[in-house]
DNA sequence: AAGTTCGTACAGTTAAAACTGTACGAACTA
DNA sequence: TAGTTCGTACAGTTTTAACTGTACGAACTT
């Protein structure tokens, strides 16, 4: 039955290249890969039948399943009678993007900002001080500017975000089914 | 001279933060923290200067001033005179922004879409095909669908990359210098 | 041409991440 | 209560990435 095989091909090769690239949303290849398994898959899968699927371990499986649970990629679901914990792909990949997006960038720009803000306010104190050199203050109003101008980028860059976490990006690039 | 070490601190305060934090853009915190060495430098540096500031090895500085220059975040600028390669940070960082993003992600999804393209066909000629059987025409069709339903997403983040690559994202979210 | 200085390739080392196997607690079964 | 089955914490191993030191070619100086 090569027809079979021809078709657990062509979708292992997606597969695999949707979990090589998947670093872009920094997710690792393996948990990538289990990713696409479970959105290929007609039925919920237990964490044994992903081990089986994918000849890892089955703590990898419940790591990485946790993984992608905490990321809102996957589902647990119940069903009456069986009592291994079952998972089902979360199939809206613009809601994840939405998620996996906004929590990344969000985490490190506040953070950028906020070191940012404490710099600031000790450089303005330092341009303040009477005792400061005017060589000094000079060259701390240079730093003053950097900062600044960082600033602005940061808050365009949490326009960005904001755009993306509310949706609103959808108003300026709609979802459409036009071809490419 | 406790104030000149205030600036210094400020400052490396600011330039840790963003190293952390580049991880983003896909660079790594000591790459990051030689853009920082350099976007605050008053006049453009050489290797062995940089090796000194940050107590690194000069292969790793050339390593990683190469990289920031393919990045386009670094340029190397000429002065009569002076033998040694010198490097300065290209301050635009929305540019920047622009340039990673449209690199990193239109890299990923153009794999994903060429394999993906090539999975569908295959799938599509099995459905076509006279002698599959009926049962695995279903199958095939199931998977048609998750991947078509894929290629639309991809689309819409190719359009998104376009955005941003062309600057049209600044029709919708301007650069403007307003308050947070 | 011989002697410097500079930047980078390459091989080796160190540091970090991914993965596995064991072992144990929780929940179910008899 | 004793016996299963399931999922995960933890420690140990393997794999991968980052960094260093040596060594060499290219370009310049004398």
């Amino acid at each position: 039955m090569g027809e079979k095989e021809q078709l657990e091909r062509a979708r292992a090769r997606f597969i695999d290249s949707m979990a090589q690239n998947m670093n872009l949303y920094g997710i690792t290849p393996s948990v990538g890969r289990l990713y696409g398994l479970l959105y290929f898959s007609e039925t919920p899968m237990t964490l044994d039948c992903m081990k089986d699927e994918l000849g890892m371990s089955k703590t990898s499986m419940s790591t990485s399943v946790r993984q992608l649970q905490e990321l809102k990629m996957v589902e647990k679901v119940w069903k009456k009678g069986v009592r291994k914990d079952l998972y089902q792909s979360i199939d809206d990949w613009y809601e994840t993007f939405s998620d996996l997006f906004s929590v990344k960038w969000r985490m490190g720009v506040s953070l950028n900002i906020s070191s940012l803000r404490k710099s600031l306010d000790e450089i303005n104190e330092l341009i303040e001080d009477q005792t400061t050199s005017e060589e000094l203050k000079a060259e701390a109003r240079i730093d003053k500017e950097k900062l600044e101008h960082a600033l602005e980028y940061y808050h365009w860059i949490n326009r960005l975000i904001d755009s993306i976490e509310t949706k609103e990006i959808f108003k300026f690039i709609p979802k459409g089914k036009d071809k490419e």
